[in-house]
DNA sequence: TGCACCTAGTAGACAAGTCGACTAGGTGCA
DNA sequence: TGCACCTAGTCGACTTGTCTACTAGGTGCA
């Protein structure tokens, strides 16, 4: 699976609890995967126990000790196998395009307070992509840092494209 | 679930047999959900069970029989309602963006092969939607017919945006 | 004082999706 | 003659993903 190699990528750079991974997946990382929590700290296991990854527990005074996993080296390994191996299938599924689809005997209103919620949700998505572009606009880029940048450039191109698409399908509704 | 009701959107249409969903769902709706021949069956049986649908068996020469399912009124109110409810969640899961996001230690020449790869995917699709568009071009639009047409304009045009993003990156990836 | 929210993690049930195998006949071809 | 592929469907095992609830203390605020 993938969420496996995406921990692992992360772990990669820097050691994570269950609970610092979450709030990854749900930051830096949401806009081309995400994960449930009982999900993350199912496969962080499964990583321990295919030695992938280590355990150390870190003491903390007055919060829960962490449980901080770090990388091993069989799990950089798998990681490089990863990134380099046959592309993943990948599937489209985009329930707004599935109503779309079915939408021929709606009320034109309808379909156009289909396209406005798209369109909200769509806006503050790329405010968000942008946001997270922002700080490292002029900064030295490592190629680290450019590949990082060019999945946020990849969702805020598709984005766009679909705003286009909303004007035009506003515009010319029959 | 959303594959109940995208069923339910093709028998709508017109009532078929699991066999002809699974080809549905490999031709004409691929491009915005997919479906396992298994849970299409599954999914089928309790459209039945809970009056969303009807079998009609249709016995064939040569042929097994054909279990046809007829959408029935509950289906159609079931259909309605869902097409004007509040949006699906929907998360966006690309495991070809999660490569790239950490793929800063590869060699500038592996990075290339990924995109390469993305690239000829994308060309492909992008000339199945044109295939798919093509038939119907000057058609006499009716509202239903421009519906399905639009969600093969969205796919092409977020086609159309991620070769513009390989360009981007193949022509300035470090 | 109580409520909401934060850190950190566990447990269990359940829904959804995937995969492979199996039945059973029909057609086309080399 | 045998193989591959088509129509039409069933079954079981398994993996993923989601949701709810729970423990257990700490912080901030009104």
């Amino acid at each position: 699976m993938i969420l496996s190699h995406v921990i692992l990528g992360l772990l990669a750079v820097a050691p994570m609890t269950g609970y610092d991974l979450k709030k990854r997946f749900d930051t830096s990382v949401n806009h081309f995967w995400s994960a449930d929590k009982a999900q993350i700290y199912r496969t962080l296991s499964r990583l321990v126990t295919d030695g992938l990854a280590e355990v150390k527990i870190v003491r903390q005074i007055g919060l829960p000790d962490r449980q901080e996993h770090h990388i091993t080296e069989a799990g950089r390994a798998t990681l490089g196998e990863w990134l380099v191996s046959a592309p993943d299938a990948h599937r489209e599924r985009d329930p707004f395009l599935a109503r779309i689809f079915f939408s021929g005997t709606l009320q034109r209103s309808e379909i156009l307070a289909l396209t406005a919620q798209r369109r909200m949700t769509a806006e503050s998505l790329l405010n968000e992509l942008l946001a997270q572009l922002a700080p490292g606009e002029s900064a030295p880029q490592t190629r680290a840092e450019y590949m990082r940048f060019a999945t946020l450039r990849n969702g805020i191109s598709h984005v766009r494209a679909e705003l286009e698409w909303l004007d035009e399908v506003e515009k010319d509704l029959p």
